[in-house]
DNA sequence: TAAATTGGCGCC
DNA sequence: AAAGGGCGCCAATTTA
């Protein structure tokens, strides 16, 4: 009976053991619980389990790692817990299997635990046990069990399914990136400040180049003016006549005064001071490596986030201190226009399938199709569908993209006036957007009530931006459906390489492998790209194409 | 005095 | 190029 198909479920205890128990199909247990004593011994024993079921991959897989143990797959029922919440119209109501099993038994239900900041360098906080933790096991079973039934319920169980599978996988995959640690040497991350920034001087101050830019900025007004304060930068461009509204780049660099230049410098440099600077590298990199937090599903749209130390968004300049090992390559690869072809499995248009037929470039294939073979036309026009511009260039050219690829605007089109009117949008696998600020709540998911009243001002500019929203949600939350099961795919196929995982950014990943399993690992990137294609949106002629790069250094790729 | 908000900019 | 969607982080400012 435990082929390769069992289920069990899993709950580590503070002794260092653990309660297990088998699964029947439909969820509730099929034996009795048994307790061990030594949580991955227990796992190590039953290699024919196919998916571990817990409460929370940060809380057992960490452990489960250190002892040496590797898991497939699991099915994380606080996870799964969000996105059926979600899918019922029901997001923000706490999240935790304690909840869970409360509103099971209608008890009352515990508030999720505020979200715990990632401290610098950190393993241990991941082993913590978190506040609402306390479910007692045949709770977690019960939950399981009726997450299964309401799975049954969704618009598509199917793809619901899929879609808690995949959020799981996720799970695991955060976790081996934390373990794994992106390449990342300290020395040339602290050539790059110098260069850029100048020495530091004592007491803490800004560093040189800061100051002598400071400097030149209050020369060009002729009085002082401190450049990261945009309240004085706005006062001192109005004392010299000229009137903005803020000191965003874009509006700055349409100015013609000598403050200008040294101005944007200023806010550049001042940036990777604050934000990656020396304090940075002190706080988050050891022995050799930076270990962010990723958390899967951490935005509504389902793009992850991390906690703590920003490795979304580290600025391309440090790219030059993340650097292979001795012998070793980082393969870079880049999904390249995922969007537009995701726009393209989710909407069958059959242009813009057609289009996305093939690995080479998408916006040359789209503008061979309808925009004269002017690419960066059907660029800006295919980009402006899908984030709802409202205007410039991309306006124009809308109509053009409407006559050629009617489906695929269509698509997007009717995810706006979804969010314009208050109803809820779902992508492709089923996470469902929250409702717009001031939305009733009580009413079915998303179906609008024909005697609603007017909310505040639903038809103005606030409907309309939820509008842009909703379109965006359906695209960018696909994408990152995609994204997740190509993750999930590629952990399975470097499984038996040397090769591990070490960096995520919503289209892209890093590779960090010896330099005679480069070739292998980038063949195995993108064949699963096209796994997860098919799996996330079944037969489809839509290729999705990795842009792969085999290097050193990560500044060196492309 | 601490928490929340704002403005800005980095990444996709 | 700009501007549209999603974020996190920092410093300064405002609010409680």
């Amino acid at each position: 009976m435990t082929g390769n198909t069992a289920r069990w479920a899993l709950a580590p205890l503070e002794d260092g053991g653990a309660l297990l128990a088998p699964l029947a199909a439909d969820g509730r247990a099929a034996g009795p619980a048994v307790r061990e004593p030594d949580l991955a011994e227990a796992v190590r024993a039953r290699p024919g389990v196919a998916r571990w079921v817990w409460r929370s991959t940060a809380e057992t897989y960490p452990r489960l790692r250190a002892a040496g143990v590797r898991v497939e797959r699991c099915y994380d029922i606080e996870a799964a817990e969000q996105l059926l919440l979600g899918h019922e119209g029901r997001l923000g109501e706490p999240r935790s299997a304690a909840a869970a099993w409360a509103r099971l038994r209608r008890a009352p239900v515990p508030s999720d635990p505020p979200p715990r900041s990632a401290e610098p360098g950190s393993q241990s906080s991941l082993f913590e046990p978190r506040a609402g933790s306390d479910v007692p096991f045949e709770g977690l079973l019960a939950v399981y069990a009726e997450q299964q039934r309401r799975h049954d319920l969704a618009e598509h169980p199917g793809r619901m399914r899929l879609l808690t599978a995949a959020e799981s996988a996720g799970m695991l995959v955060a976790g081996d990136l934390h373990a794994a640690g992106l390449p990342w040497r300290a020395d040339l991350h602290r050539d790059v400040l110098d260069e850029l920034l100048g020495e530091r001087y004592a007491g803490g101050g800004e560093p040189r180049r800061l100051a002598e830019l400071a400097d030149a900025v209050s020369a060009a007004f002729g009085h002082r003016v401190r450049p990261d304060l945009p309240a004085e930068v706005v006062k001192a461009f109005a004392r010299a006549g000229v009137r903005i509204k803020s000191t965003r780049r874009w509006e700055l660099e349409k100015i013609d005064h000598p403050a200008v230049g040294p101005l944007i410098e200023y806010k550049k440099l001042y940036r990777i001071w604050t934000a990656n600077g020396w304090a940075w590298l002190q706080d988050w990199v050891r022995e050799g490596r930076f270990r962010p937090e990723y958390q899967p599903g951490g935005t509504v749209t389902g793009r992850w986030t991390t906690n703590g130390g920003g490795a979304l968004q580290i600025p391309r300049v440090l790219r030059r201190a993340v650097v292979a090992d001795d012998g070793w390559r980082l393969v870079v690869a880049d999904a390249a226009q995922m969007e537009p072809r995701v726009l393209a499995a989710i909407s069958r248009d059959p242009g813009l399938m057609e289009a996305s037929g093939h690995t080479g470039d998408l916006y040359t294939a789209l503008s061979d199709r309808g925009f004269a073979g002017d690419r960066s036309r059907a660029k800006i026009a295919l980009l402006g569908a899908i984030y709802g511009q409202t205007s410039g260039d991309g306006l124009k050219n809308l109509a053009a993209l409407r006559r050629r690829f009617p489906r695929a605007v269509a698509y997007v089109d009717d995810a706006a006036h979804a969010g314009e009117e208050g109803r809820l949008v779902r992508t492709w696998l089923g996470r469902t957007s929250p409702r717009p600020a001031g939305a009733p709540e009580d009413d079915e998911a998303g179906i609008p009530q024909d005697d609603a009243p007017a909310g505040p001002s639903p038809a103005g500019s606030t409907a309309r931006a939820w509008g842009r929203f909703t379109r965006n949600f359906v695209v960018q939350g696909s994408a990152a459906e995609w994204a997740l099961l190509m993750l999930a795919a590629l952990r399975g196929a470097l499984a038996g390489m040397r090769a591990e995982l070490v960096f995520f950014q919503h289209d892209e990943v890093i590779v960090h492998c010896p330099a005679e399993e480069a070739e292998a690992v980038a063949k195995a990137v993108q064949a699963a790209a096209d796994t997860a294609g098919t799996t996330a949106f079944g037969p489809t002629p839509v290729r999705f194409a990795f842009t792969t790069a085999v290097v050193e250094r990560y500044s060196d790729a492309k």
